[in-house]
Formats: C-alpha cells, sequence, structure tokens
DNA sequence: GCAAGAAAAATCGTGTACGATTATTTTTTT
DNA sequence: AAAAAAATAATCGTACACGATTTTTCTTGC
C-alpha cells in the first residue's frame, strides 16, 4: 500500500484511529506526529519548572513553533494559558517572557501557601492512612539520595511534588490541582532568589510534617506546615540578582530534532 | 478637523493614546471600541456566574464573535481560558458548552472549598479589623434585602461575594483569586442541582461566621465554616435525575398533559 | 569618534480563508 | 410508510497574510 493510500484512509478515519495509524505511519518514515496542544504546554511548563528556562528568557513565538515543529497559531493558547498562572508574562507587542516574580509577588504566593496548605494538612492528618504515610516517607527518601547527589534539580522537583502528594492525600482533585499551581509558581521564585549554595533549605521539614500528620495531631500538624513555608522563604535571598539563561534549544534539548 | 485626520493620528500614537483618542472619536461617531479580551472574559463569565447563560448552553465561536463585534479568532482564547477554570467545556470539532459538572464534580469542588476555605477562615480570623467586619456585615445584610425582595440572582451574586471578600480579609489577593475561581465553579453547581423553590440555603450562615470571626475563636470559625459549606451542598437535589427534561417538564406544566 | 535620527529587520496581534468533521435534511429503497 | 443512505449546511481547528510596533543597524552631522 503506498503512502497516498494511507492518506486516503487517514481522511476518512476519526481522530482516535487518525493518531494510531499516524503512528504507524510515521514509524516507517521517521516524521514526527504534531504533539497535542496539552504536551506542549507540559513540555514548556516542565522546562521552566525544573530551571531549564530561567526567569526572564524570552519565548518567540516562532522560536517555540520551530523547536516543537508547528506553527505559531498551536504556541500562541499554550502561553496565554501560562500566563493565567502567572508562568509567563505577555508584554504586549514585545513578546512573551518567563516570568520574573517580584519580591512582593513572592511573599504573596508565599503568603497563599501558608493559608491554603493548612486547610490541605489538616484535611490530610484527619484521613490519612499508613499508605499514604509510606507513600509520603519515599518521597523524602529520593529527595535525600538526590540531594546527596548534588542534584539540586532533581531535588527540587521532588520537593514540589511532596506538597502535591500531600494534597493528594485529600482525595481530593480539585485542591491537588491548586496546589500544583502555587507550587509552580514558588519555584519561580526560588530559580530567582535561592541562595548560591544553599539548595538544602527544608532539609529535615518534610519528615517533621509525616511525623506530625502520623501523630494525628491536626494542630501540630497546621503549624509544622507554616513553620516548614516560613522556613523556605527565610532561606531566600529577597536582594534580587539576576539569573543567567539558557538557549532555547538547549532546553528542549531531550526532544531531538522534530524537523 | 477631519476624521480622516484623527485617523492619521491615531496610526502615530501609542496604544493608551489611541484608546482615548479613539473614544472621542466615537463620542461622536458613535461607533464602538473593541472590547478588550479582559472585557469580553468578564462579560462572559458574568453571564455564566448570574445564570443567564444556563448550563449545557452553546457557545458558537461566530455567534459569541458578533455579539461583541469582534471575530471568532478574539473569542476562542477567552473560551480556552473559561475551559481551563472548567466554566465551560469544549468538545473537540462540536463546539464550546456552559459546563454541567457532574455530581461527584459538585461533590468535589465542595470537598476542596471545605479544605481551602478552613485555612483561609483561620487566618482572616487572625487578621481580621472591625472595618472588615463592618464591610461582611453590610454585604450579609444586602443579601437579606435581596432575599425579601425575591431577588434570587441578586442575592446569589452576593452570596459568592461574601466569600470572595472573606478571603479578601486575609489581605492576599492569590488566596482571593483562588477562591473566586471555586465560588464560580460553585455557582454553576447550584444552578444545575438547585431545589426549585429553596433559594434561601444559608440564611443565618453566613451572619454566624461573622460572629465566630468577631470572637476571635480560630477553631469555632473554622467549624462553622465546615458546617456552612455541608448545609449548602445538603441543600441541594443532587438526586442524579437528568435536570434538562425534568426543567423542560416543569417549564410547560401549565399546558398540562398534551399526549 | 560619538551621538542622534532614520531606515530596515524582526516580532507580535488580528482578520480571513480553507480543510475537516458533525448535524440535518432530503432522497431513495424496501 | 419507515428506515437507511447520500447530499447539504453549519461549525470548528489550523495556517497564512497583513498591519502595527519595537528593536536593531546604518547613516549623517557635529
Amino acid at each position: 500500500m503506498t503512502l497516498a493510500g494511507f492518506g486516503l484512509l487517514l481522511q476518512k478515519s476519526r481522530a482516535f484511529t487518525i493518531k494510531i495509524v499516524y503512528e504507524i505511519v510515521t514509524s516507517m518514515t521517521s516524521e514526527t506526529m504534531p504533539m497535542t496542544d496539552d504536551e506542549i504546554y507540559r513540555e514548556i511548563l516542565d522546562a521552566i519548572v525544573e530551571g531549564r528556562l530561567a526567569p526572564g528568557e524570552k519565548l518567540g513565538q516562532d522560536d517555540l513553533g520551530k523547536v516543537f515543529g508547528v506553527s505559531k497559531t498551536r504556541i500562541r493558547p499554550v502561553l496565554h494559558r501560562l500566563t493565567d498562572q502567572k508562568i509567563v508574562v505577555i508584554e504586549p507587542m514585545r513578546g512573551a517572557f518567563v516570568a520574573r516574580p517580584s519580591v512582593e509577588e513572592a511573599r504573596a504566593v508565599n503568603a497563599a501557601r501558608q493559608i491554603i496548605e493548612e486547610g490541605v494538612i489538616r484535611a490530610a492528618t484527619r484521613v490519612a492512612q499508613p499508605k499514604h504515610l509510606k507513600m509520603l516517607r519515599e518521597i523524602v527518601a529520593e529527595e535525600q539520595t538526590a540531594r546527596d547527589r548534588r542534584d539540586g534539580a532533581h531535588a527540587h522537583r521532588l520537593t514540589g511534588e511532596f506538597h502535591c502528594e500531600l494534597a493528594r492525600v485529600t482525595g481530593n482533585d480539585v485542591v491537588a490541582e491548586v496546589v500544583r499551581e502555587l507550587v509552580s509558581r514558588d519555584s519561580l521564585v526560588v530559580a530567582l532568589y535561592q541562595r548560591p549554595q544553599s539548595s538544602g533549605c527544608s532539609l529535615g521539614g518534610h519528615a517533621d510534617l509525616i511525623d506530625k500528620i502520623a501523630s494525628g495531631d491536626e494542630d501540630a500538624a497546621a503549624h509544622a506546615m507554616q513553620h516548614h513555608l516560613q522556613d523556605v522563604m527565610a532561606s531566600l535571598d529577597l536582594g534580587g540578582d539576576d539569573r543567567k539563561t539558557q538557549s532555547l534549544a538547549a532546553a528542549f534539548a531531550h526532544l531531538g530534532p522534530r524537523r
């Protein structure tokens, strides 16, 4: 069967079938399947949260389009979505950039986390089961080994994951999503204001939180969370220096050439 | 000076000046200034939250474009933004509709509010000042008069505003925004599942919350909030009947049986 | 040699056009 | 007459093109 034959089949098929057939075709021709909007969104978000794209970096629509092998029409909605979440800022007629949260915004996000995650840890303490505690302890252990390996990026990602997983203990997806967004914003803050050598900001903090949850003492857990988040904030240098940026190509090198 | 002269001036001016000049011109020619994205977003959101657009209603891109006097290109990002907030659902290749949250989603949003607003009311109790309490009491009073007038839509809007204002007491915009989104989603839930005649769902609930905040008893305030939100949930009819047929039957009940 | 202004390049925002898909209506067949 | 199939209409998603604005570079005058 010829490629034109596949093309005809493609036209008459439904979306899901199209994707499968497309993948069969591309597995033979080594072309790439266009990514979905969500995949592009995830890639850019991860690149920012993991620090491969530094705050202030320019996110050109055409550049990103070339990286993902799509036109800028597909890029713009993703950028707007990230703008709504305050991960990206769009300056009219100038372009999109990775956000550089101000000191005031950094304090506001941290304060919001104190307020919201107090409710979260109280709810989690009420419903926590042994399997939840086990899961949380595993994350802390991974975090520790990553820190021992001087793998700051990985350790930082696990720090955020701990708070997300804690929110997931409540069994409520809506809460988990809210926490995930706040944690994402916070990772921009630490990328901007973290002190050069102090990556071990919250060594025993998470383990302490788990102990308090395990004890079932709701008030103690809530206070521990407050202090934990305050400690994280205190470990930052809010004097504000600029950070270096790396190229777009380097940030998405793991995708390989797409066109 | 001619209108063409204004046009030339328009081209050479910057965005802000453009808007002002444009408004002067249009005030003479009775043309309309194109709305910004945020204005369109606000209009659609308000229409949904206030119940002027019912759950399940179709939101055609071209139709909305005609309403606001812009092309559908400007409408789509707004629809996507509302989709991210779960106010609108986009069915691929079919169109956008006002969301019809399922019973499970309704429970999830309410549970999330219990978790998050517990943290909010605790923080608010710690920092509340007399002026805050006064503001909150004013909203409750307005709510009461609206209810006396049988103005259910207005009363419902003020109910939501009360929770938003309470979040604003914490002085944290990030928290206020999170609460605002949750309240918006909840108004869709009540639009779908509210019992026909029971509009007075939470008569004394809000006043009780204020009293607890005024007393400074954090735990009491937190418990009051929990029970308040549970009461709201209990006042709904989550029987899982298909709303559409039910409301249709009710809407034409005066015709009597016709077949 | 340097600063200021003007031209050129690059980039963003928005409207329009077109291919693709779904819903509806009409026609045909049993 | 009813059901199935085909044609038509409506709508969505994406690419492309044009106008507007900013940034960069080049020229010119002091």
